[in-house]
RNA sequence: GGGCGAUUAGCUCAGGUGGUUAGAGCGCAUCCCUGAUAAGGAUGAGGUCCCAGGUUCGAGUCCUGGAUCGCCCA
């Protein structure tokens, strides 16, 4: 009884995945493929948390099936394989989608609006594609466990952010400094370095230079000016000093009126080359005078100070310090005891300290500041500036330097560690390690981690009221033991709750919680800790949960993710949270431009995979090159991947199950010879699979699916190609049924291993061969391949044998050449083909000649090895032997090997004698290694080459040859009339032809093998339709008129 | 301004440790096959391997410099 299901064409690709999806669903095939590894070694993924708040695109799609296949895998392979979802729920995006939702805009809207109920919103808009996501998550097969996804904004995720937070405050990892940074006045809030990363913008900026007069009655410099450059003119007003360079020498420069002094280097860049320079003072001299500020509106010293930091590579090489606006302005105030005054408000306005501009948002007050200066004559020269400025990633507001007190986590203590356990890190590629994260970790800065928002972890800080005094409250049971109001049991552990909650201070005063939440990307960087709520509940390690196996995003996320979870890892672990990463690149579309809504070249997800599936869009992603690397994208070159790959396996697969779901067919289990007694090809065909088998497994197990594809890719194309191409006969002829049943057997077997292999990779196609190819057949076997072990390499190589096929497919591709150079069609036979080669790839293709001269058409194959005769033979140097041991030798050599006699020395070589020629006056001895040869046809003979082998054939086509010939022709003429009549192919019928006399005498002379071919139980000649056709067609084979009549038997 | 990566056929991409005549797919042209058929195959045209130096008997491959593009940092 056969139990093979139906199968449907190829172009029902996707209706074919919705059924495997709708199994995978009743069987609960993922969550039983983790149950099944139980007890196995654990093989720990790391899920990075997407933020649901927007819809998924096809970049997701990219990391969601790379996060796919490792897993699976490694679970084939035995390993426990937990996947647990995540959502990433806080943060700036979430807030301004709220507030665009609301039509409000800014911190002060917010706090009108109210906290909790803005709040409230967040946790709402955070779900709000949570749907959409799990159902393409589901679509393309990424097995995640969805059901149980960690979320940052759960009670239980805060806890465990606070036990980081409070423990890293605890081992005096976190201060609070007064510190300028890079500030989005819109947003209110401090960004991050990886967030100021995400937002630089190439602007155009007013840029000036503004004269600072010495003040008169000083030691050097009466009746000079110094001048300075700035790119920000709005910081003018809070100019405190102006720095110079230690050991720099600086010029008088006569202009006009006035004296300006300068760095001399830079004297021709700024003045020009006919500048006239008056006379040059050291640096020190000019340290400690004092001049005119800019604007005489906020008191200060107005001090020429020295600083390292200041170069001559731009500007005039004096440097104007505004401490409140630059990171290195206010350690230079630090260092010299300056003030660092802030006339600008937190929403970037300045204040009344500056009447002339109060209330104006600082970038919009640099025309009047520089107005104000140009009446006043202070201006030497202004000029547009093009550089690229930072601006908020997500509000697109331009970024201020900024003094503010921030919460920091000493990172710089752990960065030699860090760089210690990065080198450990398997990164994918491998530059990755040394360069860009490695450097971004060399130049480690302290991590801010506190934000003035709402929609986040807020720190678990109590700062009291009395002694100022800080206290870290590690869980929500110390914040009961030590709050002076009841905590609800149900606390939402959020803004504005817990800012309600004071405790009790060591001092015995009240203390009320800092104002700030935590950066997210300290959030997500918890996740593996803090997804399992640890240290809170269950085991109090994180054994079989930390490290992480695999961890997997792109690339842009050296500086996000993949740094926050070292950070912490480093902090709190000592160790690295991840043994192996993979980065991916950028989606971009068929133009290698960004995707982005406003040019519209979006490629949707969803059209990918209703048009190609979700197979073919991961195949794809997989193997089309290194993932590392942007992806050109777009439908068409996923289309094209599908029909090049999945529809030729399809299409193999397609005739297996239609040849042996026939009657007298194939089941798997049915007797078949033991491999080593079935034919070549199928002996080819296995050695080719186990060779797979091992490729597959050790560039997955290296996280390298693109090397891995291109093997299986090879193999499909082998086996459609050369093995089905050439075994076709063999799974419908009846005449041999050991050689039937060996055929059907080493197919089935192929076919079995590729749908394990490419289970990680194209889970659908893989699970629905594995039906119908395993399951049906065997109730013991795993329902699903999902549920199978990973496949072990046979011992069947045999790379002899595959040398020789390589030869084989050589000779055949040969001869269909020399056969288009004579213009003789593969269907006419012919007497024979010659193949001409050395004598050992004679040996090596004397067992396979039956295959090619089948694919020839030829009745016989002959080799020649002799030289001379049908071929001339070149020679040439093997520089790859031969290099090495001649050194700067080998011109000569190759200049000796020229000289020889090429019949001569291939006919000794061939003889197993070894030839020896002079050179340098040095004899060299040559084996047959050492010389390669090339044959060329002799005169006479229609043929190809190819390096080592020719190919000829005879062209005489004899009367019966032609016979045989126009027998083959009615063959697929008759062939082409079933297809007419939607014959099945098992089907029998009666055929009646009526033609010339050349036809009828291919009739008589091949009746029986014409009637074998096509399946007619009986074949009739002449006038006169002896049956009711059912179907008739007149056609003309090979110039003559045919008529064709047939019925079913 | 600095770091990292890329640049190979019209297009998309392969090309361990340097070694014969640099490959594949798509597209194009010309054919073939017809018991996988809304498939399949063959042949052909198409290359200054970004440029310039260098190392070497020999460089797409290694070194130096430059150009262009992308990402990241300042």
């Amino acid at each position: 009884m056969r139990r093979w299901r139906p199968v449907g064409p190829a172009s029902e690709w996707t209706a074919m995945e919705e059924r495997v999806l709708e199994r995978w669903r009743e069987g609960d095939v993922f969550r039983e493929s983790v149950a099944m590894r139980r007890g196995g070694e654990p093989y720990v993924f790391y899920e990075g948390p997407p933020t649901a708040n927007g819809r998924p695109g096809s970049h997701h799609v990219l990391s969601r099936v790379f996060k796919d296949i490792f897993p699976r895998f490694h679970t084939m392979r035995g390993r426990v394989v937990e996947r647990k979802a995540g959502w990433d729920c806080h943060g700036l995006p979430v807030e301004l989608e709220v507030e665009r939702q609301l039509g409000i805009s800014g911190k002060p809207g917010i706090e009108a609006y109210g906290i909790a109920e803005f709040n409230r919103r967040c946790r709402e808009s955070v779900g709000e594609y949570l749907e959409e996501w799990e159902r393409l998550t589901e679509r393309i097969g990424f097995w995640v466990d969805t059901s149980e996804a960690y979320r940052t904004m759960d009670t239980d995720y805060v806890e465990s952010v606070w036990w980081g937070l409070a423990t890293l405050f605890e081992k005096g990892r976190v201060y609070e400094s007064d510190k300028v940074v890079p500030y989005c006045p819109r947003c209110g809030t401090a960004l991050s370095s990886h967030e100021v990363a995400l937002g630089y913008q190439d602007v155009v900026d007013p840029s000036i230079y503004v004269t600072l007069p010495l003040l008169p009655g000083q030691s050097t410099g009466e009746g000079l000016s110094l001048l300075v450059w700035t790119t920000t003119p709005w910081t003018l007003p809070a100019n405190q000093a102006a720095a110079i360079s230690p050991g720099t020498e600086y010029a008088v420069v006569v202009h006009g009126e006035e004296r300006l002094v300068m760095a001399e280097a830079l004297v021709p860049a700024v003045m020009g080359e006919g500048a006239v320079v008056e006379r040059v003072i050291p640096a020190a001299d000019l340290a400690g005078l004092e001049y005119e500020p800019p604007f005489d509106l906020i008191p200060g010293r107005h001090v020429v100070v020295m600083s390292g930091f200041v170069t001559t590579d731009d500007g005039t090489g004096i440097v104007h310090i505004a401490p409140a606006f630059g990171e290195d302005d206010m350690r230079v105030a630090r260092d010299h005891g300056l003030d660092a005054p802030n006339p600008v408000d937190r929403e970037g306005r300045f204040t009344a300290a500056v009447p002339l501009v109060e209330g104006v948002f600082v970038k919009d007050a640099d025309s009047v500041l520089m107005g104000d200066l140009e009446a006043r004559g202070r201006v030497f020269r202004s000029v547009p500036y093009a550089h690229s400025y930072p601006h908020c990633w997500r509000c697109s507001t331009p970024l201020l330097y900024y003094a503010k007190p921030s919460w920091y986590v000493r990172t710089t203590d752990v960065r030699d560690r860090m760089l210690d356990l990065n080198a450990g890190v398997g990164w994918h590629p491998g530059h990755v390690r040394e360069g860009r994260f490695g450097k971004w970790l060399e130049g480690n800065v302290d991590w801010a981690i506190s934000r003035e928002r709402y929609w986040g972890t807020p720190l678990p800080f109590w700062r009291c009221d009395d002694c100022s005094e800080v206290t870290a409250i590690a869980s929500f049971a110390a914040l009961r033991a030590c709050a002076l109001v009841d905590v609800p049991a149900d606390l939402d552990p959020h803004r504005p709750w817990v800012d309600t909650i004071p405790v009790r201070c060591g001092c015995g005063g009240t203390a009320h919680r800092v104002p700030e939440v935590a950066d997210v990307w300290f959030d997500s960087g918890a996740m593996p800790f803090a997804q399992h709520h640890y240290p809170f509940e269950g085991s109090d390690d994180l054994a079989g949960r930390f490290p992480a196996d695999f961890v997997c995003e792109a690339l842009d996320q050296t500086r996000g993710w993949f740094y926050s979870l070292l950070a912490e890892g480093t902090l709190l672990f000592d160790e690295a949270p991840y043994r192996n990463v993979v980065c991916l690149g950028l989606i971009l579309d068929g133009e290698g431009q960004k995707m982005s809504k406003s040019k519209g070249n979006v490629v949707e997800p969803w059209t990918v995979i209703d048009h190609a599936g979700a197979d073919a869009f991961r195949w794809y992603l997989f193997t089309a090159q290194s993932p590392w690397e942007s992806f050109r994208f777009s439908l068409d070159v996923v289309d094209e991947t599908r029909r090049r790959f999945l529809f030729t396996l399809w299409n193999t697969y397609v005739f297996l199950v239609t040849y042996a779901a026939l009657p007298d067919g194939w089941s798997p289990g049915d007797p078949a010879p033991p491999p080593e007694e079935r034919p070549a090809m199928d002996r080819w065909a296995l050695s080719r699979l186990d060779a797979t088998v091992e490729q597959v497994t050790a560039r997955l197990a290296d996280y390298d699916p693109t090397a891995a594809g291109r093997a299986l890719e090879e193999l499909v194309d082998d086996l459609s190609n050369w093995y089905v191409r050439t075994s076709r006969r063999r799974f419908w002829r009846g005449d041999d049924p050991a050689g039937t049943a060996a055929a059907f057997a080493t197919l089935h077997e192929c076919l079995t291993t590729i749908s394990l292999l490419l289970a990680p990779f194209c889970p659908f196609v893989a699970d629905e061969m594995w039906g119908n190819l395993v399951a049906v057949h065997d109730d013991t076997a795993p329902p699903s391949v999902h549920l199978a072990d990973w496949p072990d390499p046979g011992s069947r190589r045999d790379q002899d044998l595959e040398q020789a096929m390589v030869a084989a497919m050589e000779a055949t591709t040969l001869g269909r050449a020399a056969r288009k150079n004579a213009k003789l069609k593969v269907r006419q036979p012919l007497l024979e083909a010659v193949i001409a080669c050395p004598p050992a790839t004679a040996r090596m293709l004397h067992g396979l000649s039956g295959i090619v001269a089948e694919e020839l058409n030829v009745r016989e194959i002959r080799f020649v090895t002799d030289a001379g005769g049908l071929v001339e033979v070149t020679l040439k140097p093997n520089y790859r032997t031969l290099g090495p041991r001649m050194g700067t030798a080998m011109p000569a050599m190759a200049a000796a090997v020229a000289d020889l006699d090429a019949t001569a020395t291939v006919r000794a070589l061939d003889a197993g004698e070894s030839v020896t020629v002079t050179v340098q006056g040095r004899d060299e001895v040559l084996r047959d290694d050492d010389i390669l040869r090339e044959v060329r046809p002799s005169e006479g003979y229609a043929v190809a080459e190819g390096g080592p082998l020719a190919v000829g054939l005879s062209t005489h086509v004899t009367h019966e040859l032609e016979m045989e010939g126009l027998a083959r022709d009615l063959v697929r003429a008759i062939q082409n009339a079933r297809r007419a009549a939607d014959l099945n192919v098992a089907d029998r019928i009666v055929v009646h032809l009526d033609g010339s006399g050349r036809v009828r005498e291919a009739i008589d002379a091949h009746r029986q093998w014409i009637a074998g071919e096509v399946l007619a139980t009986d074949l009739t000649v002449g006038h006169g339709v002896p049956f009711a056709a059912l179907h008739r067609e007149d056609g003309e084979v090979d110039a003559e008129p045919v008529a064709i009549s047939l019925s079913r038997a």
